[in-house]
DNA sequence: GAAAAGATCTTCT
DNA sequence: GAAGATCTTTTCC
């Protein structure tokens, strides 16, 4: 197991480190690159967290060591990838909300059937235009096919907080991280 | 056991 | 701007 020091703190600093950081998904014989642009923080303490309700075989993923993906089906076709950051038995993690393509974009294009912005900006968009799907779930992220790159962290006046998207509960709390001013980032 | 809501995206008006 | 697609998980009787 790699060391997943640099996400192992308060999870708000973890999903802002992961700005930058590069998501590489061989399948097929391809190997799909992303450069993360924008994420939400979630934990067990969060009303809004899958995690809130206590540890279950659904959000088991979630509350292991950092370093693991957990994935989940959204409103019953959409997949979303988290990066599980805190240590073995605190349910927290950062949802992965938006990416830049770094390549091969045709395939990318190809699984999306769309192009453009139009093919990461979004939590959803980004998982089928790199082929994520729940049976990544409790995946180390160290191995393949799907893998976590660490890159340098961003200076601050490149990072851009403000309250999360699309939920319903802790509405006010400004848990939502993205780099300033990159086209790839979700608007909605 | 049944019902409702959900960390979304697309299409239509 | 609003609603539909589609299914898993949670909650309430």
């Amino acid at each position: 197991m790699q060391n997943w020091h640099w996400l192992q703190g308060p999870v708000e600093d973890a999903a802002r480190r992961l700005l930058g950081c590069e998501l590489v998904h061989a399948v097929d014989g391809e190997t799909l690159r992303v450069r993360i642009v924008e994420t939400e923080a979630y934990d067990q303490l969060d009303p809004a967290s899958h995690a809130f309700h206590g540890r279950t075989a659904a959000n088991d993923a979630m509350f292991r060591s950092a370093g693991h993906a957990y994935v989940y089906l959204s409103h019953g076709i959409h997949h979303c990838l988290n990066v599980v950051t805190g240590q073995e038995g605190f349910g927290c993690g950062a949802l992965v909300r938006a990416a830049e393509p770094v390549g091969p974009v045709g395939e990318m294009t190809r699984r999306r059937g769309r192009d453009g912005v139009q093919l990461t900006n979004g939590p959803g968009k980004l998982c089928q235009a790199l082929a994520v799907t729940r049976a990544l779930t409790g995946h180390d992220l160290t191995r393949p096919p799907l893998r976590l790159i660490e890159r340098p962290a961003l200076p601050d006046d490149e990072v851009v907080t403000t309250t999360r998207i699309g939920i319903s509960r802790a509405v006010e709390a400004p848990r939502r991280f993205y780099i300033r001013g990159n086209p790839y980032v979700s608007r909605s």
